[in-house]
DNA sequence: GTCTATACTCAGATAGAC
DNA sequence: GTCTATCTGAGTATAGAC
């Protein structure tokens, strides 16, 4: 009896999720069809919807199906080296670039985007892009937290709120790489760090208004 | 004979929209159906089509069908209010105000998120909605090369860039309040201000590195 | 290939302005 | 009374998931 080969069958699938990939970035999830899927990847409706159950299956794979590569650290291991690193100044900013160097990706903006808006309408996955972004967050809040400790930032800022902005500013190196066609991510990096260190380093404290004892 | 009512007309008109911006806020521009729209504002298609000639209409009217109040000044007219402005500095402060004020209205977010999506595939609406961005982009310009001139802000910082910066700033509000339930843009407000003082007021200039003459 | 979902149409009913 | 803007809702054509 003919058996399924697990690896054949995961090449396929990776090998429909490419083609869709290109299709989703360029024209979005609710514009793209599964007959365009189905051209670009080569093969039947069948045969497709035999590999995914849904379109919107496949729309998840693309954020999740990423197989671990040997020698290279996924990006959880990343995080998880950043929050135990010695200067966690350092290490914020390297997370920085570790979260922002995608964007300089050509699809990957596009993707991103996409994907914002469909969370807010598919659960499914917003359970799955919450658990990268909490990962992500509280990575920055515990470096932020560490590096207001060791007086390396701005004591006075809040570590939670700020982790939302730093993450805020990333995010708007993807959106404004996908909605304008002047900007380029990697050549905007360094401005992103220079607001970041300016925003977060320590400053003179102001003289308080007022009487004083 | 029965003759046209103009105000009428753009009464029953802004009913529709009105109707519609919420469904297009919750669920998007795709995802709702021209039957909700008719439900939602208590008419039959035939009569929703006689005001307007598509789907895609309706969804334009939401960003352009704004009635300007008597006594209120228009947005073009406050920023042309800014351009002229003694102080650019303060002037600057007050444009990032009016551009980000929005952000704090309950639905604003989510329709500004699903117009920056909808302007990539729909070229009449990508024109329309950058006539507002260009004039938005080139008022802080003008805005931080005066500042730059009148020495209130860091001269090193390029005015086209910075620009491009600061509106990035204002769009995160947006997207952040779009995707982060936890997250209020009136609460954030202070701390976008505080990002932008620190990033673009004077600094120390650092000490140069290498042999001087 | 099948079958559902949906943007839009049309033939006609109602009623207000002249 | 006539003419036409406004409105109805069943109907159609087509797209697109499966």
């Amino acid at each position: 009896m003919r058996t399924v080969d697990p690896a054949k069958r995961r090449a396929r699938r990776r090998h429909i999720v490419n083609a869709a990939t290109e299709l989703f970035a360029a024209q979005g999830f609710e514009r793209t069809t599964t007959a365009e899927i189905c051209k670009a990847a080569g093969m039947s409706a069948g045969n497709l919807f035999h590999y995914f159950r849904s379109k919107r299956a496949i729309f998840h794979a693309v954020f999740v199906d990423d197989e671990p590569e040997d020698g290279v650290a996924t990006k959880s291991e990343r995080l998880a080296a950043a929050r135990a690193a010695d200067d966690p100044w350092t290490a914020l900013l390297d997370t920085v670039d570790l979260l922002a160097g995608p964007a300089a990706e050509p699809l990957v903006p596009a993707l991103v985007m996409e994907a914002m808006i469909q969370a807010h309408r598919d659960p499914e996955l917003e359970a799955l892009l919450s658990r990268d972004n909490d990962e992500e967050r509280s990575t920055l809040t515990t470096l932020l937290r560490k590096a207001s400790a060791s007086g390396q930032i701005d004591p006075t800022l809040d570590p939670d709120d700020t982790a939302a902005w730093v993450m805020a500013l990333i995010a708007a190196l993807y959106t404004s790489a996908a909605t304008e066609p002047s900007f380029s991510p990697a050549g905007q990096l360094p401005t992103l760090r220079l607001i970041l260190q300016r925003f977060l380093r320590p400053h003179a404290t102001p003289v308080p208004e007022g009487p004083r004892p």
